[in-house]
DNA sequence: TTAAATTACCTTGCATACAAGATAATTTAA
DNA sequence: TTAAATTATCTTGTATGCAAGGTAATTTAA
């Protein structure tokens, strides 16, 4: 009889919960929840990407995206354009204001980071996030 | 610059998204969601719990967890008693259908954590269990 | 070339999550 | 003892997450 203490579904949802907790706390001061943070993190790589494209970058499917996407402009993080060749394409651009976030956003991601693995020796970290990116196949 | 690719939190809600998905396959049969499932899987350890109760093991919010509730008692999987010595307590208690199906439930549950750590040897799954665990603080 | 298939995106519906506020029952204190 | 504080639960509002279906633009094929 296996007990949901040791289910590994429970206990990386329930990781997951803290990881998400303590990185919401400190998005607060920017008005940005993790998954809107994520998807402007998907433009600091390359800006000007398509939505479908953001998507599959984070593993996001496009209903949910839709509902981030929206958020963010209105908020006026980001800017929607549609793609001159291909008419079906929306592609997402990062405003001013955004751009000049990052250094402050990068700020609180790696204090996150530091916060949730303090308790992890280096090469512990790096195991658990071998584990982690081979648990997804 | 940290790349999201690196961040623990992205890590931890994509393993966590496909271990969901894999048992979220495997409950179809059931009619049942991983969340609805793990709210009985509490009261197989103890029966007739209170609300509040099933929260702290479970860790969620009573808000949510009167929704999974509601759902269950529609579907006929546990019934509502109020507490005959505190008028505010409710508990919860599993009927016929719901332990009749512990059996069914439980291989799903077995069978879900070897699919998702197939690849990792008896002390690397160990380890990895340790590492979630220690994350919650 | 144009009808069929594909693609990109959106919308709807349902189920978590959680903050914040409401309510009823119980306990604590003055 | 009874008003105040506490507790257990519920409700509301916002934001994911995903399945399923819809639409417009593009590409493929007959």
């Amino acid at each position: 009889m296996i007990s949901f203490h040791e289910n590994i579904v429970f206990l990386l949802a329930k990781a997951h919960q803290k990881a998400q907790g303590v990185l919401k706390g400190h998005l607060l001061d920017f008005g940005l929840t993790p998954m809107q943070c994520l998807f402007m993190e998907s433009l600091w790589e390359e800006d000007g990407l398509s939505v479908g494209e953001i998507g599959r970058r984070i593993a996001l499917d496009t209903a949910t995206l839709a509902g981030v996407l929206e958020r963010l402009v209105t908020a006026g993080w980001v800017m929607r354009e549609t793609d001159r060749d291909d008419g079906r394409v929306t592609r997402v651009a990062l405003t001013e204001k955004a751009r000049s976030a990052i250094p402050g956003l990068t700020e609180i991601i790696v204090k996150t980071n530091s916060e949730l693995l303090s308790n992890f020796p280096r090469e512990k970290k790096i195991l658990l996030k071998r584990f982690l990116r081979d648990m997804r196949g």
